[in-house]
DNA sequence: AAATTTTTCAACCGCCCGTGA
DNA sequence: CTCACGGGCGGTTGAAAAATT
């Protein structure tokens, strides 16, 4: 079916906004709320389409964002999240309330990916590109129990997110209830998608990341990047977000793998390790930044990343792929841990 | 100081999904 | 069930700014 355009594009004003026009945008959302943005611009007075006005909003004139440099913490939460989630922008700012997506995958297109690349590790997949070569040994098992790891904090991670949205939805309905307009931080990105997550059977549906489990005959578990666009994932964050169809085949594989001895094994190996990154570490995240932030000196001596999760040893004459990637996924499961809200247990 | 190249990032584009008629 | 609409998302573009020659 054929789709109209957003909005008519003759006599619309195009490329950078002015400050009139800003305040235009500005003064109506303060005192109507967006409403549709289809109409905003005729009612507000402006020669511009409703997309551009909702783009030039959240994300720039929403009171609510923090603009500037990103700090060392924030490059390091986003790297870490980049690793579980991907290109999914969107996903990744629910953990940077202060920054837009737009923002995001800007500083990761102009900064993060290039030192990560610099730094001999793939953008992509968040792996060195060292790790190839070891590809048919028992560590790319290790890896992979490592990225499983990953692929189930990365559905645990999207659930609180989706808690925390829903939480500012709560918030929306509160004023909406109230008769009162919402102040501006509720009023973008939350409307649509969480609206219906909990119907149902009264269970909460958590999202899913698109499961990317394969089996082959040489490998019991084989996980797949989640930056590695394939056909089994979807386009962008909303399809993982919506589709609760997905997450039983999350759930048959959980029951599936129990069942099986090689991935029980995993488990095992899997609570064991994860009980171990819950105990308080000192300096795993220092570890990581000396890793992944550029920190030269961390790679010419051989580094102890972390008191209790293992070392890790960054000498480059003796590159240890297993003990890298681990403290690698250490430190992205580290942040997870450590994310704001009380997460539901996944295990 | 001027010209050229590179980097940055705001904005646009096209696609997709949810919703409701 | 089909279709149109509204809106969100990720990829890409291109003008402006910064860096380099």
């Amino acid at each position: 079916m054929g789709r109209s355009p957003c909005c008519d594009k003759a006599g619309l004003k195009k490329g950078p906004w002015t400050p009139e026009e800003d305040q235009k945008l500005l003064a109506y959302i303060e005192e109507h709320g967006h409403g549709s943005w289809r109409s905003l611009p005729e009612k507000a007075g402006l020669q511009r389409c409703g997309k551009s006005c909702r783009l030039r909003w959240t994300n720039y004139l929403r009171p609510d964002i923090k603009r500037g440099k990103f700090t060392v913490q924030e490059e390091q939460t986003i790297i870490q999240l980049h690793a579980l989630l991907g290109n999914r922008w969107s996903a990744i700012a629910t953990h940077l309330p202060k920054r837009t997506d737009n923002e995001i995958k800007n500083y990761w297109n102009t900064h993060l990916k290039k030192r990560l690349v610099k730094m001999g590790i793939d953008p992509v997949t968040h792996k060195h590109k060292n790790e190839t070569l070891s590809s048919s040994t028992g560590q790319s098992k290790n890896a992979a129990t490592l990225s499983h790891m990953a692929q189930w904090e990365s559905a645990r991670l999207e659930a609180e997110a989706r808690l925390a949205r829903e939480s500012k939805l709560l918030h929306l309905q509160h004023y909406q209830n109230n008769n009162k307009s919402a102040p501006h931080c509720f009023t973008h990105k939350t409307s649509t998608n969480w609206t219906k997550q909990n119907e149902g059977n009264g269970d909460q549906q958590l999202e899913s990341p698109t499961s990317t489990v394969t089996f082959s005959e040489n490998l019991p578990l084989m996980i797949m990047p989640l930056g590695i666009p394939t056909e089994n994932r979807n386009r962008n964050s909303r399809d993982n977000n919506n589709k609760s169809s997905e997450i039983p085949a999350m759930i048959e594989f959980a029951v599936s793998s129990s069942t099986s001895s090689d991935v029980t094994l995993v488990k095992e190996h899997e609570h064991d390790w994860i009980r171990q990154i819950n105990c308080p570490t000192e300096g795993i995240e220092e570890g990581f930044t000396s890793l992944l932030l550029g920190d030269s000196i961390g790679r010419k001596n051989e580094t102890t990343a972390s008191s209790g999760a293992g070392a890790v040893v960054v000498n480059e004459s003796e590159y240890n792929y297993y003990e890298d990637n681990k403290n690698y996924w250490n430190s992205i499961l580290n942040l997870v841990d450590s994310s704001p809200s009380d997460s539901p247990t996944m295990f």
